[in-house]
DNA sequence: CGCGTATTGAGATCATTTCCCGATATGTTG
DNA sequence: CAACATATCGGGAAATGATCTCAATACGCG
């Protein structure tokens, strides 16, 4: 993300700071632009790598309470992936993931057909829906490729 | 699931095994026919439990082994979804999910106008498409009138 | 500038999953 | 139907990822 988009973000971050009564702490602000910076869905451990070269000494339990805490503020989400890690996605907009069914991994995969769907009514459970994503299922290049030539021994 | 569809998905898991020269062990078919039996997208976890009574002695890793095979041969799926712990279905045909970003829990949900999408070309990605899900997220209606109560505190 | 309170840092702890290796059971072949 | 080769199992240890506790600190309000 440009760096001007994650200044309105930061931004943003403020702004529903003051208006919900949430302290916007130095870390949490340097935990989100480092989040905003990172490609590709990091993990909480990822953006504790990066996060440390900015603030030195600071806590692995910190990264984890503030991207748990941005995600709540909706200024980032959290990834629906079948991993074990928790993933983070900088990107509020609409798209959707292509997910690996072998390696677990996902990628970001922009199309307008999927972004054109009609929310349906979820009222019968109560449930009250925000945005959603498309999850196209299946084999990721790198996987594919392996599974070639494993099979071709 | 009701009886003759898991005796099919066990069939279904036996000829798949024969094909692949893949084992089917008592195990393996133990777990199988658990996770069909539970609702509610089962944690590796709730398997263990529920297959433990069947088979007195059976070993943790075993469960998780079993999980994973089961899935690689494609007779249930991991879902996809923002918590921790590796989730099971063991619905197989077209049908979505309600997620809550609040609690990570979620809940099936069928709709014709979701199952009918085109799906898009993904092959500048190297990608292989098998199926997909269409994930709405947003609050469940048990986190809705928890938050209700506590801002009205 | 000072106060009350939410947040941080540090490390222990917990939960979930994976690894390792000797024992066992599966599917195949004779 | 018996014996074989080998994948899988059981058990326990270890790795990984996330959460909890509590004293010290810093944020935002007045």
């Amino acid at each position: 993300m440009d760096e001007p988009a994650r200044t309105e973000r930061i931004e943003l971050f403020r702004k529903l700071c003051r208006e919900r009564g949430e302290r916007c702490t130095v870390q949490r602000r340097v935990i989100l632009e480092t989040v905003l910076q990172l490609d590709n869905h990091p993990s909480a451990d990822q953006i504790f790598d990066a996060v440390e070269v900015r603030i030195p000494g600071v806590a692995r339990t910190t990264v984890y309470r503030a991207l748990d805490h941005l995600a709540r503020m909706g200024v980032i989400t959290k990834a629906c992936h079948p991993g074990r890690v928790a993933r983070f996605d900088p990107r509020l907009e609409l798209h959707h993931h292509l997910v690996c069914l072998r390696c677990n991994e996902f990628f970001d995969f922009d199309d307008d057909g999927l972004n054109g769907l009609k929310i349906p009514d979820t009222s019968a459970f109560g449930f009250e829906v925000n945005d959603y994503r498309v999850q196209l299922r299946g084999i990721c290049k790198s996987c594919k490729e392996r599974e070639k030539k494993e099979e071709s021994k």
